[in-house]
DNA sequence: CCCTAGGGATACAC
DNA sequence: ACTCGTCCCTAGGG
């Protein structure tokens, strides 16, 4: 990574110093760089694809130095999309991850964990989802970061060029070429780093002479010594490209005499990749939090550079812009042809940064919904039995963060892993219709009095995630509006004719997306379709001024940087019931239905009085929904046990 | 003597 | 099926 040999060169103005210098000011944070690190502690967990809450607590250990020791306002970067032209060295990457994967396993089997967690370390793979993790984590305690639209490289540089940031907490060399001022690496957890500052090259001795080099000639250094966008010259290293560029200069001359002495093949192609990984270095895309909208580093006024422009493999470099018009990514420059507004979706991460129309979920409420894992090594079973204590106990995400109480209230997600499925179908059948609105009353808080989530939540709330998170029991009671449509198969849920809903394993992310992290408690009303993948294009449309406004409150965070008065972490209160939701049958109307706020019997009789005749006419048939899932004999789709939703119990007359 | 390239050992985290 | 290691030592070439 980086730039081979470029940090020993500097040595001499590498300045140790602490992070006491940089009290009260803003500092960008690689992102990636606090992950990866982050995820040594947990590399086994990560592998396995089990939850784990270790790399979260490593960001808040870090953030909290940086807050309550230094005053220093943190703004973390991530990095976004792959950049075509590095997707070679990428699936390299993936090939050597999964070979050190294979042997991780191999020793774990055999019961070497030593040897098993040195190679775990090094198949441990940064997923967008766990970069979400720390995510939610940042917005639900006011710390500014943003998703590059690529590489977090040019948007770090970016910030700091914006005056976001006064500097930059990274490990990379890189982030000099793209023309950042001050490099702050080597940080440890006491606050001991090393500073790089641009103003310093004038102390560089005579034999590296940057100082005496524009950003323009530091770029054709790097790329003829080798840095991530060209392979760079055989026998040419950092200070031979040094000497060549102090003596010609320009970049063809250089490259012409090294073809003339035999040290490169093919001039004229070397030339080429160069050019285009100089404009990496000058114009790949950043996203302004400012403006909201996708731009370039630096702004492309050159002539020359619009010549390039005309090259379309010019966007292999910088990287391609989503399209107003298709939604989908292209070789675009011109800002009106540009859709920012899926492009800010992506820099708040709310999507995925390789594919805008699927929505980003945190690890850990994955793990805690039991959605499937892509873990199916052969040579390992993975049988119930087998499975990892944590994924055989029925878990909210909120119980992985305060892992010894056990909560009464976590009903949780026993449909989900099916553990539990007969205890919960006897429960059903032998209940009446009543005591299951009851409990889903108390079960969904509509009253007072009981166990109430506050606003400092006593044992309720997550100590992490102050916002009421999706919790498994609320991800497995969404509703699905269009229920009346019998033929809808759509995220593999059923209904049956009678309206009950059936939930069944696997559910798509966007309705996760849709439920209780975006729209706090109460998901259970009409508002959370599904939507078709035919719709999909449109329905983002639609959707996205919403999620928009939503996180209108986040970007404001990312924006205001000057404001250094230390703030205490906030606590978003969690929304108290007052309302039952109700959709009528036919134009799939939402009602609310008004309730006592502390009376829960009352509350129960308001919601009974909204039965549906239907419902309450056939209470018994309830009780006798059918499961085929007992018959061995068949390629029948296996029926789980339905889950019972509020909303198609009531409505309005 | 300087410079480059490559391999081995090592920490990172808890 | 969606994302980056690094330091130090040394052989070997110029």
């Amino acid at each position: 990574m980086g730039i081979q040999g470029l940090l020993p060169q500097l040595k001499d103005i590498q300045q140790p110093t602490t992070l006491e210098r940089y009290r009260g000011s803003t500092l960008a944070i690689d992102g990636y760089a606090w992950l990866h690190r982050a995820a040594h502690g947990c590399c086994l967990e990560l592998t396995l694809e089990q939850p784990t809450n270790n790399y979260l607590r490593f960001l808040i250990k870090r953030l909290t130095m940086l807050k309550y020791q230094y005053n220093i306002k943190p703004y973390l970067v991530f990095d976004g999309a792959s950049l075509i032209t590095k997707q070679k060295t990428n699936l390299k990457r993936q090939e050597s991850r999964e070979k050190n994967k294979s042997l991780a396993l191999k020793f774990h089997r055999e019961g070497n964990s030593k040897c098993a967690f040195e190679y775990f370390a090094k198949s441990v793979a940064i997923t967008p989802e766990m970069m979400k993790c720390w995510i939610d984590y940042c917005k639900n305690n006011d710390v500014s970061y943003i998703v590059a639209p690529y590489e977090a490289d040019p948007q770090l540089v970016y910030l700091e060029k914006m005056g976001l940031v006064d500097g930059i907490i990274s490990e990379d060399s890189d982030l000099l070429v793209f023309g950042c001022n001050r490099l702050i690496t080597k940080l440890n957890d006491r606050g001991e780093c090393i500073e790089i500052s641009k103003d310093d090259f004038k102390r560089l001795p005579m034999k590296f002479p940057l100082y005496d080099l524009n950003q323009d000639e530091l770029q054709n250094l790097v790329v003829l010594s080798g840095c991530d966008y060209t392979t760079g010259v055989n026998g040419i290293g950092i200070v031979k490209a040094m000497k060549l560029v102090r003596k010609y200069r320009k970049l063809d001359k250089i490259i012409l005499l090294l073809q003339r002495d035999d040290k490169l093949r093919n001039g004229a192609e070397y030339l080429k990749e160069c050019e285009y990984a100089k404009t990496c270095f000058k114009y790949q895309r950043c996203f302004s939090p400012i403006t909201n909208k996708l731009v370039t580093l630096n702004d492309i006024e050159d002539e020359d550079v619009l010549k390039n422009v005309k090259d379309e493999k010019i966007f292999q470099y910088i990287g391609l812009a989503i399209s107003k018009k298709t939604g989908l990514r292209e070789n675009l420059i011109k800002d009106d042809e540009i859709d920012h507004d899926l492009h800010k979706l992506i820099a708040i991460g709310n999507r995925y940064p390789n594919d805008h129309t699927k929505c980003l979920v945190n690890r850990e409420i994955i793990l805690a919904a039991g959605m499937p894992t892509t873990y199916n090594d052969n040579s390992i079973t993975t049988s119930i039995n087998d499975k990892p204590r944590c994924l055989k106990r029925s878990l909210t995400i909120d119980s992985f963060f305060i892992q010894k109480k056990k909560r009464e209230t976590d009903v949780s997600m026993d449909t989900f892993n099916g553990t539990n499925i007969a205890k919960k179908k006897s429960e059903n059948e032998s209940e009446g219709i009543d005591s299951v609105i009851e409990k889903k009353v108390r079960k969904r808080k509509l009253c007072g009095g009981i166990s109430l989530d506050t606003a400092n939540g006593g044992n309720v709330g997550s100590k992490f995630f102050t916002k009421s998170f999706a919790t498994v029991s609320s991800i497995n009671t969404l509703s699905v509006c269009n229920s009346t449509n019998s033929n809808s198969t759509v995220g593999k849920q059923e209904y049956l004719s009678n309206g009950i809903e059936i939930t069944t394993e696997k559910r798509p992310l966007k309705e996760i997306e849709s439920s209780d992290e975006y729209n706090d408690v109460n998901s259970d009303t009409g508002a959370n379709e599904i939507m078709k993948d035919d719709l999909l294009q449109t329905k983002i449309k639609k959707n996205k001024e919403d999620e928009i406004k939503l996180d209108e409150k986040v970007m404001d965070g990312i924006i205001e940087t000057n404001n250094n008065s230390e703030k205490q972490i906030k606590k978003t209160p969690i929304l108290l019931s007052k309302y039952a939701y109700s959709i009528k049958d036919k134009d799939k109307e939402v009602i609310k239905i008004p309730l006592r706020e502390k009376d829960a019997n009352s509350n129960i009789s308001i919601i009974k009085s909204h039965l549906r005749p239907s419902i309450r006419s056939k209470s018994s048939s309830i009780s006798t929904v059918e499961s085929s899932s007992g018959s061995d004999d068949s390629g029948i789709k296996r029926r789980r046990t339905p889950s019972l939703t509020l909303s198609r119990f009531i409505y309005k007359e």
